[in-house]
RNA sequence: GAGUCGAUAGUGAAGCUUGGUAUCAUGCGUGCUUCGGGAGCAUGUGAUCAUGGGUUCAAAUCCCAUUCGACUCACCA
């Protein structure tokens, strides 16, 4: 059956498509935990896999850190700590003996990070140290968890680097950017480089870079975050080095994370009424081939399947062929198409007879027969296509959603209605700021990082000079 | 943290007002016929009706408590 809820429903049907599409099973018994289902792990793998080569191209190293944090460590950089303390896990107990001292589980890892970099860092020699860690998270306090966008526990990037100077340290924000920029390209995500307002940086960081896309209902989600942490975190746990003059100083820090939340994204800007729609950069399966047989007229079709899959599997591709009996072959389309499968390709009587394939695309459902002798070169150019179309439709979503809007009114009307970003004028003041989110649910984003904007007129809120031109919206 | 609603096979629902054998769809198993877009028929399988207590000859149904969940608001580096 095709998905029940379409998917200008948006919120039943990212419910609906993630059970069906095999990417999370919310069944578990602790909410806001919960399973991360094949199809949907492989994805993460290939995340994983485009990030780690990216981090080996880039001189990061992977290393792992204890989930297991002293209090104490979370209470070293007090606006760090507070910024957590309602969603924080605690051990307090074990076996029947109270702790003396509680333990947190990590919702983020930098204290723990920080405390043996303090050993490891001597000298400038020792610099830059980039390290970077794949690590479950656990954030309790949130009560509206949602699969993915939401959760009590869930997997991460988490990278923390070190260097010698204030200008080594920007330059590591750039280039983070530009891995980001990779795996979003990738994942065909569409996307705003914003730097958060002072209001809303990372506790304890001296400006952070957030990736916000968006999701069909208008909200904004952001997708993963770069912070440049100056020395805050150095001098609260002590990372020093002894420069070439012989001065001992503090190290200049950044760190920098992306979560399962792009999977979110993935699904959410790329699927349809019938299902998943995933980038053959990414996909599991990029290849499903369907025989299609008759009853006496089946000789030699799941042979010709076979042989396909052979052929195919040698040109590269992810492929599998389904020569189940018990699913009919109609079946079997919908679920390929629900599982997201980039291109199926359909041996019947026919195409034995025309030495040929029905090649099928997901992403427009154009059904293209193809002769045997030219489908590598078919395979290939509509690959590329799928991966280039998925991307520039998802920036189309993304600036369809995208406004100017110079007056107050007009901005609380569009943010309780069809939301998006809205562009406006600001002040700067925090007051206007707060204004904003009293009013409509919305929170000023940020400056555009990636592209230079000028304020165009007065403040949205007080009238007064505007200062920045930033992003309103709505936010996960 | 505040409010509203809810919990019945794996999934989705009906039944509750008026107490009496738990119903339907889907899934799963088996057999036959099928197969170029989620097949048809037959036959099985699967629920101590969230938990605990109360009322009653009798509770999915009425009462009380608890737990969990959904949604809206607040919070969310």
């Amino acid at each position: 059956m095709p998905l029940d809820n379409p998917k200008s429903d948006f919120s039943k049907w990212y419910s609906e498509i993630l059970l069906r599409g095999n990417i999370i099973d919310v069944r578990t018994p602790i909410k806001g935990a919960n399973v991360i289902l094949p199809n949907g792990y492989e994805i993460w793998e290939k995340v994983k896999e485009i990030l780690n080569k990216e981090f080996k191209a880039t001189n990061h190293q992977n290393a792992y850190f204890p989930l297991f944090i002293p209090e104490e460590f979370l209470t070293r950089e007090s606006e760090h700590f507070d910024g957590f303390v309602p969603e924080v896990a605690w051990v307090t107990k074990v076996g029947d003996t109270e702790l003396k001292e509680k333990f947190a589980l990590r919702p983020t890892s930098e204290t723990i990070m920080y405390h043996m970099y303090a050993q490891w860092i001597k000298s400038h020699g020792d610099l830059p140290l980039k390290i970077n860690q794949w690590a479950n998270i656990i954030r309790m306090d949130t009560k509206e968890t949602r699969p993915l966008l939401r959760d009590r526990e869930f997997q991460w990037s988490e990278a923390h680097t070190c260097h010698s100077s204030a200008e080594e340290a920007k330059l590591q924000v750039e280039e983070s950017m530009k891995i980001y920029e990779a795996l979003f390209d990738a994942l065909g995500l569409s996307y705003l480089t914003l730097r958060r307002p002072p209001h809303d940086t990372f506790p304890g960081a001296d400006y952070s870079i957030a990736y916000d896309s968006i999701l069909p209902d208008g909200r904004a989600l952001q997708i993963g975050t770069t912070h440049n942490l100056g020395q805050s975190f150095a001098k609260v746990f002590d990372i020093k080095f002894q420069d070439v003059d012989g001065s001992t100083k503090l190290v200049h820090q950044t760190c920098y994370g992306v979560s399962t939340r792009v999977l979110a994204a993935l699904i959410a800007l790329h699927g349809d009424d019938q299902g998943l729609i995933l980038p053959p950069s990414v996909a599991p399966l990029q290849v499903a081939i369907v025989p299609i047989v008759f009853k006496g007229k089946s000789e030699g079709v799941i042979e010709a399947c076979k042989t396909l899959e052979e052929e195919v599997k040698r040109a590269g591709y992810k492929v599998h062929a389904d020569t189940r009996d018990n699913y009919t072959a109609g079946w079997k389309f919908a679920e390929y198409e629900m599982k997201g499968t980039p291109i199926r390709l359909e041996i019947g009587p026919r195409d034995l007879k025309n030495n040929s394939v029905l090649l099928v695309r997901r992403d427009t459902g154009e059904k293209i027969p193809v002769n045997r002798d030219e489908l590598f070169t078919e395979l290939k150019k509509h690959m590329d296509e799928i991966q280039a179309g998925l991307k520039k439709k998802a920036d189309e979503i993304l600036d369809g959603f995208i406004v100017d809007i110079d007056d107050f009114e007009k901005l609380k009307t569009r943010m309780q209605n069809e939301r998006g970003f809205a562009r406006v004028n600001w002040c700067g003041d925090v007051a206007c700021a707060e204004n904003i989110k009293d009013q409509m649910s919305s929170e000023i984003r940020g400056t555009r990082e990636d592209v230079k904007e000028e304020p165009t007129g007065p403040c949205v809120v007080c009238g007064n000079k505007g200062v920045q031109r930033v992003y309103v919206a709505q936010a996960y």
